[in-house]
DNA sequence: CGGTGGTCAGACAACGCTGTCATGCCCGCA
DNA sequence: TGCGGGCATGACAGCGTTGTCTGACCACCG
């Protein structure tokens, strides 16, 4: 034991420690731990068996800090218990991975306040980058971002403000082929619930549906409710607009809640309407009938965003760029049919 | 401008850059950001202004290397995509967050030796504790753990080696439960598919559902099949099951994929077989008939995992415990009825 | 008027590492 | 023998904070 070291015996062993028991300096025991040239094999080797005898490791703060990258990345999203986020989330970290980059995971739970402060603590804590699924449009983060020049990338909802990197779904594509495979099987009467209307992607894809709609030719009978929607709501709506004069003999839902809200009123009304939602869900194949529905790819999303933020970081100074990611119409059977279900 | 920070123009200003543009010493700056008593009004409302004239932010880096603690826990999965682990990851980070801490989170894919480099990175860091679905039972980090001090929490599944604090769940209780429910509603030739053995919540499940079935004078033909399964595989089991002498009436499956495959290949056989699946999913009430479950807690357990290492870093020294967390069964209809479903 | 105590502020070292530069040594060659 | 050059190694400062200690200043008291 040397002085160096006996005030915190149950301490970790630094450099220090490590160079006092190989009689050797520091940097050479820097040298040896991240294989920097220069080291006479035997003084390394002696080193080597030092630091395996007392257990070092490299403290990586400390190391981080003297080079000013933390070689860590931060994701922000509303919920990363939500499957939309949780596959971003695993493509996000995936990419960071691979290019030995940490990842760390945050929720704002949908609060834009939340979204600013938990911002800024990723910058006080100077994280290399962010990838963002913003609560809002509001860039409320713009000042701070600009002040630590943290590169930052948004994804599925764009902001106001200074332009940035955003990665997109292509929500008016969805909506049109979603509205064309239904007109492609004969309907002409098709109902819409979106999700609240604050929420961009909603309001896209409204805008999306009334459009094609026009464009379609299709009745004009205002067939449109927008959320927050809750199973009773959709219920509600949907037995007036099945009866009635001119009925919907089809629904597209908005996005995944609404199309579970819809699938359970349509099961309990009876009403063998088609229908067509947005965002793919675990086991829509396996509901009776399966859902056709379109899919975004959460995981390209995540990981074009990721890759976007690396460029970033490996000194890409182009314009912000926003990149339209496409969907995909997954055709199953709600789509198709009309009557009921065959089992 | 001072010479301090002439040289490094474009970058981010630190407390040096506050206290020269103030002049006060670096500490009074500390002083201020930190709250800390014994700074004059006058001064520290100055010190304020040059903090915001600069647009200055603490490098918590810096801070916390100084300070031992990073104020961040890590969690490491197989994948975080996974609703199960995604569910788990929300609820720890939600834990971290109440607590002013950062969460990290990483994929160990499945491999033992990625999880353990991911565990060694994470050690590098110093991170201040972990929470970890092991890969496997082999406790292939101890060592860098018990040198390194980082307290650690399993999940899920148990580790060989030293006691370390563990969260399970109920997997006897569950399947238990899930037999018992069966057997009441009259079935008494059951199949049990489970995962590949190599998992330990795949064996615990199967050897709950061997001494159940004992404990409950079932007729003790094995109709136990082991995994890795494919849809296919349940599909050609099932089937020769469901035929031939004392056909089987009901299904117990072991995880959520294999509900799926088991689900499909029922469907696709028109086999009106009654079903407990284990975990929980989205949808499950939605399927027809909707699947009775064995539910497990990814929320609870997260929570749970996050409050006992919580508990361990605010000094709690006590031997490392075993907690047990109970399933719920949740009945639909799928394990009621025998016959076709109705709709 | 000297002593005491309180308040505010700063100097300095330290956290553990790495970048830069200096040093010492040995070798080969003239 | 002297010298240039390459190699192995080390000293030192610095990354941006904070803990500790010291010091200046003032008010108050006997």
């Amino acid at each position: 034991m040397t002085a160096l070291s006996d005030h915190r015996t149950a301490a970790r062993p630094t450099m220090a420690d490590v160079a006092a028991e190989a009689h050797v300096s520091v940097k050479t025991v820097s040298r040896v731990v991240n294989h920097e040239p220069g080291v006479r094999p035997d003084t390394a080797e002696r080193v080597r068996a030092v630091i395996e005898r007392l257990g070092f490791r490299r403290h990586d703060g400390a190391r981080l800090m003297r080079q000013g990258r933390t070689f860590t990345i931060a994701l922000v999203v509303e919920d990363l218990a939500n499957p939309f986020y949780s596959q971003v989330g695993a493509a996000v970290e995936r990419e960071a991975r691979i290019r030995q980059h940490q990842l760390i995971t945050a929720s704002a739970e949908g609060s834009p306040s939340r979204e600013r402060a938990v911002i800024e603590a990723l910058v006080n804590r100077r994280v290399d980058g962010i990838v963002v699924v913003p609560a809002d449009e509001s860039a409320s983060s713009d000042a701070v971002l600009e002040a630590s020049h943290t590169p930052i990338v948004y994804m599925d909802r764009p902001v106001r403000g200074t332009p940035r990197d955003t990665i997109l779904s292509d929500n008016h594509g969805g909506i049109r082929s979603a509205v064309e495979h239904l007109v492609a099987h004969g309907h002409r009467n098709i109902a819409f619930y979106g999700d609240d209307p604050a929420f961009w992607t909603a309001r896209q894809r409204r805008d999306a549906f009334v459009t094609t709609q026009q464009s379609l030719g299709l009745p004009t009978t205002p067939r449109v409710s927008m959320g927050p929607h809750s199973p009773a709501s959709v219920h509600e709506s949907l037995s007036q607009w099945a009866t009635g004069p001119e009925p919907i003999t089809a629904v597209i839902t908005g996005n995944n809640r609404i199309t579970l809200a819809a699938l359970l009123a349509l099961r309990e009304l009876r009403l063998p309407l088609s229908l067509v939602g947005y965002d793919d869900f675990e086991l829509a194949a396996l509901i009776d009938p399966p859902v056709t529905v379109v899919h975004q790819d959460p995981a390209a999303m995540g990981q074009k965003a990721a890759q976007q933020l690396f460029a970033r970081l490996l000194g890409d100074e182009s314009q912000a760029q926003t990149v339209v990611m496409p969907t995909r119409l997954i055709v199953r059977a709600s789509g198709v049919r009309r009557g009921t279900p065959t089992r």
